[in-house]
DNA sequence: CTGAAAGCGCTAACAG
DNA sequence: CTGTTAGCGCTTTCAG
């Protein structure tokens, strides 16, 4: 019969299966719409590590800004039985974050850090400004601007601190012209780079991510700056962007691939361990690829 | 009652409403999980038509190249109650694509069109070959390949028939070298332009695609040839792409985040309608963007 | 081992 | 207008 059923067409209902199971095979990934280049590869990590563990995935995509939009978003997910939810990139507002706490849902933030005890898994940010600015300085540079970072979120602020502390073992006092802040994007690369202008000390930049870093590159180039030859660049994130782009972007190259896999192993420990699994802070570490933008 | 039950963090059970309801306000869109960077447009726009009308949107990635993928993908989708299913640049295999049919969920396929008649919305990928073509002969190039293009399937060899229809136009007749076949990838682009060579007759290139453009416009600078001077270049799709790679491409831009809108439109009208709405096929219109790429 | 019955959380229909 | 009841499509339990 229940070939018989299957011949015909029939599908499984899930939604009266997960009613009377109050369980269910999905986790749901909530993105930030903002054009973020990486989210793809988090993406293809939740992917293929839930469907080793014969998980589906679904996602929806929120815009960061609007906390109407995140609630919406927050509440599609919610509101059906899945079995846990991985926030990328995304900052919740106080009442979301509320919301989701509430809902017992086992949650992960992917590739943000938080000052609170909510889980995560991201690169280490101070360790990100720490190895970019070092690198720069081991090849000479003193002089070395920081571009399109955002000062005050956890992620900016840490990457700030990393890029001073290695200027700081180096006995280097950096202007404060040298640290251009923006919105990690294209336009923001491009302003800290116009910012720093034709005629800059500035040897070397490091751009807070790979769009910011080409958007400084092509400023530099309109300028009449030539990379690396005059100027020094490295980018932070190293997606594919780095390698399309000439010259290639040197890169602290965070591995957003372990960081999906590594989410959903956390969800999975929630789920069997029926604990909440607090003060899991998780930190994926990076990796610097020298390509043809340094010297 | 309600509103002290809200204020306890209750949580509507969407499952139960809809087991009951057997309607959902729910649209599934099921991606391919190639490196489509035009992806994000169409899901913008089936974002913002669905929010429009109360639906909410939950995406489903799916690795084009394995029929198993597809259908665990979209059996995701269909085992619950969603109100529709919308197909991101992915081909069905037969299977998958009957299991569709059978589920009676109204569906649209974006950015592919197919020979049956099965609904879609894409561009017009015939015009899209020649309208490139013809801004290339009218600059007064006489010589052109076409670059990267999958020559088989619907998309490409529409596209073929589109290059052909202006060269022959303008009595100008293609050397088989003209045409080298590939993925649409920027790999597909750089072989492409490897194969021509550094003394190729070819003063213009269509590339199938914005990466496949930069894959040409990167190779044809390690062959010494300077883009627009020596070689032009036009590029399919239009993405941001065009815009941060120096050069600037010129290029056919599809208007993907209207295809996401009709889309929406679509399945809405078939779950007014209750019919299946067949032979609704709609093509956008495209545009021409010059940049600088090509004179 | 097979078959009937209970009930998951909700809405719709109907009765009071 | 409020309160009760049936039942959506399944799984699980319990009886046969």
């Amino acid at each position: 019969m229940k070939a018989a059923a299957r011949e015909l067409g029939y599908k499984k209902n899930q939604a009266a299966v997960e009613l009377v199971k109050k369980q269910s095979n999905v986790i749901a990934a909530v993105v930030s719409s903002v054009k973020t280049n990486f989210a793809g590869q988090i993406i293809d990590g939740i992917q293929s590590e839930a469907s080793k563990h014969g998980y589906n995935l679904i996602v929806v995509y929120s815009n960061s800004a609007s906390a109407e939009e995140q609630r919406k978003a927050l509440l599609t997910v919610i509101e059906r039985p899945v079995m846990g939810i991985l926030l990328l990139s995304i900052a919740l507002s106080d009442d979301n974050l509320k919301m989701l706490k509430e809902s017992d849902i086992p949650y992960c933030f992917l590739s943000m850090g938080f000052d609170d005890d909510r889980p995560f898994v991201s690169s280490d940010d101070m360790e990100i400004g720490y190895e970019a600015t070092k690198f720069l300085i081991d090849k000479g540079h003193r002089k070395i601007g920081l571009a399109a970072i955002d000062k005050y979120p956890y992620t900016g602020r840490l990457r700030l601190a990393g890029y001073s502390k290695a200027l700081n073992e180096a006995n280097i006092v950096p202007d404060n012209s040298w640290i251009q802040s923006g919105d990690y994007s294209y336009t923001a690369g491009e302003s800290a780079m116009k910012a720093y202008g034709k005629d800059t000390d500035l040897t070397g930049i490091v751009a807070a991510s790979d769009m910011a870093a080409i958007g400084a590159l092509n400023e530099a180039r309109n300028l009449g700056l030539r990379v690396p030859d005059d100027l020094s660049i490295i980018s932070i994130d190293g997606t594919e962007m780095c390698q399309i782009v000439q010259p290639q972007l040197t890169s602290v190259s965070q591995d957003f691939y372990k960081m999906g896999v590594v989410g959903v192993q956390r969800i999975e420990e929630s789920v069997v361990n029926k604990t909440a699994s607090k003060d899991h802070q998780q930190l994926i570490p990076v990796h610097i690829y020298e390509r043809d933008s340094t010297k």
